[in-house]
RNA sequence: GGGUCGCUAGCUCAAUGGGUAGAGCUGCGGACUUUUAAUCCGUAGGUUCGGGGUUCGAGCCCCCGGCGACCCA
């Protein structure tokens, strides 16, 4: 937590926050709890309003409620004050409280010590005012809940970074934030139902692992006391979700985080929410269409359309059967030069210099391939496509073509111009898989910090005869990217963000990992 | 990693060439029984991201650092 110092003292508080704190006081001594438990609420503010959609002005329904929101306007008057309160679900409804109604005390205590963002009981008859606003004419308003900070300006959007770093700010005051989580939610939920309906088995897998393998990416590392050894978090589930299918769970599916020690940036965030899925007896064209299916599925789960318009003015269509192109041949077209496996490493490498393409000095030639299909031909990938047949030296977990020579069964699925979801024939015989694994051990013992260990547990579960299959991975936050069209940590209710330090507390902890 | 820009009141933003840091909303006091971002009168509120330097004088110029945005390879 920030701030001990003079933020959380009572005596340099800022007038504000000391005011409302001495109104917190003032509560009690009026005999009023300020954080009520217990309220005897009977209706919800949407109940209201759906029991009354149509009420004209300045009517009254005999019907008494009580009802709870927190207050987002206040408007008082000298003997009516009106009050906008708002629910969770973004529904609002008008609290009038007069005079004549609550008596002298309860609209004195209400113009003292009521302040917006406070939450509030009012219980009362539902009515219109004279100029046909919902409301419930109190009889009663008890405090459910004394904030002590003010909420900012309702009218002017606060800035994105304290969006991010005070979601529960953001929440409370822009209605879309509510949305996009709840978007969020309900895209999930779809994933989850989808492969539910076609026989997939949700199951959980391990997060601290103890070998580094499944993707290339640099992990993060942690330790166990108990067992004295450095474990992993976990940069993708897949050798556990293989392992299972090799003893017979043959559909197996996992929605949760992973863990990447890499960039942070529009498109990248340490930990994010992938979904993996394995089905025996697929290949990777049979899995490209249900990872395309279960991107429709969510998207009319979340949209009710296959088309959505970013507020960038990008329209994207997830409609119909998605293309596929050749990585190499879709390459070879924007570069206009055969570019083939065979291609020799230092022509890759000139390619690359000729554009400015920066990589690590061991790269292996298919990572080259890779690098110019991004700066070619990637930024043209705005609508849903498989990219098609990728280098045999980047994915070791990949069975070789069965008609191509130097290229594995893998597809890429860009989606707005981002690399969102991968899907492979994957590879099941152990032996190939042993030669493969070595050959990433030997990478990350020259210093490629992305390379897998060999995980001689895995090749174990593999000898004992893991039948044919197909696996998929989709960066979750990057669907919703997708179908929002915001950045990923808009999609995340809760990003990482670095820390704000103040200037003296850095020198306190100098080390850092480099 | 490099470049550019930003960080000022609770919130959103101003501040000529370096010369007493302002506004709107919010808050506080007052008026008002039908308001809708209520209105009217009055009023308070500041570690200008942190540290150092130049200067008679720094929000502004210089250096170091923090956090962020955008662009580039």
């Amino acid at each position: 937590m920030a701030g001990m110092a003079a933020d959380e003292g009572e005596d340099d508080l800022p007038e504000q926050m000391r005011i409302r704190r001495e109104k917190r006081a003032a509560l009690a001594d009026r005999g009023i709890e300020p954080y009520a438990i217990g309220l005897p609420i009977t209706s919800t503010i949407r109940d209201v309003r759906e029991a009354y959609p149509d009420l004209p002005a300045d009517s009254s329904t005999g019907t008494n409620v009580g009802l709870a929101g927190r207050v987002i306007y206040s408007r008082n008057t000298g003997k009516l004050c009106f009050a906008t309160l708002r629910a969770g679900d973004g529904s609002e409804i008008q609290a009038m409280l007069s005079l004549a109604n609550v008596g002298e005390d309860q609209l004195a205590a209400w113009k003292d010590l009521v302040d917006i963002g406070d939450h509030v009981f009012v219980s009362g008859e539902v009515i219109t005012s004279k100029r046909g606003e919902l409301s419930v004419m109190a009889d009663e308003w008890r405090m459910a809940a004394k904030a002590l900070r003010p909420l900012p300006v309702a009218h002017k959007p606060l800035n994105e970074e304290t969006r991010v770093r005070q979601r529960y700010v953001d929440l409370i005051t822009r209605p879309e934030a509510q949305q996009v989580a709840r978007t969020r939610v309900a895209v999930v939920a779809s994933i989850r139902q989808s492969l539910t309906r076609r026989g997939f088995l949700e199951i959980e897998t391990p997060m601290l692992q103890t070998l580094h393998g499944g993707a290339a990416a640099r992990p993060f590392i942690t330790q166990s006391n108990a067992f004295d050894i450095d474990l992993y978090l976990r940069i993708a589930p897949e050798l556990f979700l293989k392992r299972a299918v090799a003893g017979g769970l043959e559909r197996v599916f996992e929605v949760n985080r992973n863990f990447r020690n890499e960039g942070a940036d529009r498109t990248h965030s340490p930990e994010f929410t992938m979904l993996e899925f394995y089905q025996a007896y697929s290949d990777y064209q049979g899995v490209a269409t249900l990872t395309r299916e279960i991107y429709q599925e969510a998207a009319l789960s979340a949209h009710g359309s296959l088309t959505v318009q970013h507020h960038d003015g990008t329209v994207l269509d997830l409609s119909g059967v998605w293309p596929q192109i050749d990585l190499y041949g879709s390459l070879s077209e924007a570069i206009e030069e055969e570019i083939t496996p065979q291609t020799p490493r230092d022509h890759l490498v000139m390619l690359c210099d000729r554009v400015g393409i920066e990589f690590h000095p061991t790269a292996v030639p298919g990572k080259l391939v890779e690098e110019l299909f991004e700066h070619y031909v990637v930024p043209s990938l705005v609508n849903p496509t498989f990219v098609m047949d990728y280098p045999v030296d980047t994915s070791p977990l990949v069975r070789a073509h069965r008609a191509k020579d130097g290229v594995v069964e893998k597809w890429d699925l860009y989606i707005n111009g981002m690399e969102s979801g991968t899907g492979y024939s994957e590879l099941i015989d152990p032996v190939i898989q042993r030669a493969r694994l070595e050959e990433q051990s030997a990478l990350a013992d020259r210093g490629d910090v992305e390379a897998m260990h060999v995980d001689e547990d895995f090749l174990r579960a593999m000898e004992h005869g893991m039948p044919p299959m197909g696996g998929v991975g989709v960066g979750v936050d990057r669907m919703l990217m997708a179908l929002t069209g915001l950045g990923i940590r808009e999609t995340i209710l809760f990003p990482l963000v670095k820390p704000e330090q103040r200037g003296h507390e850095r020198s306190q902890n100098p080390e850092r990992f480099s």
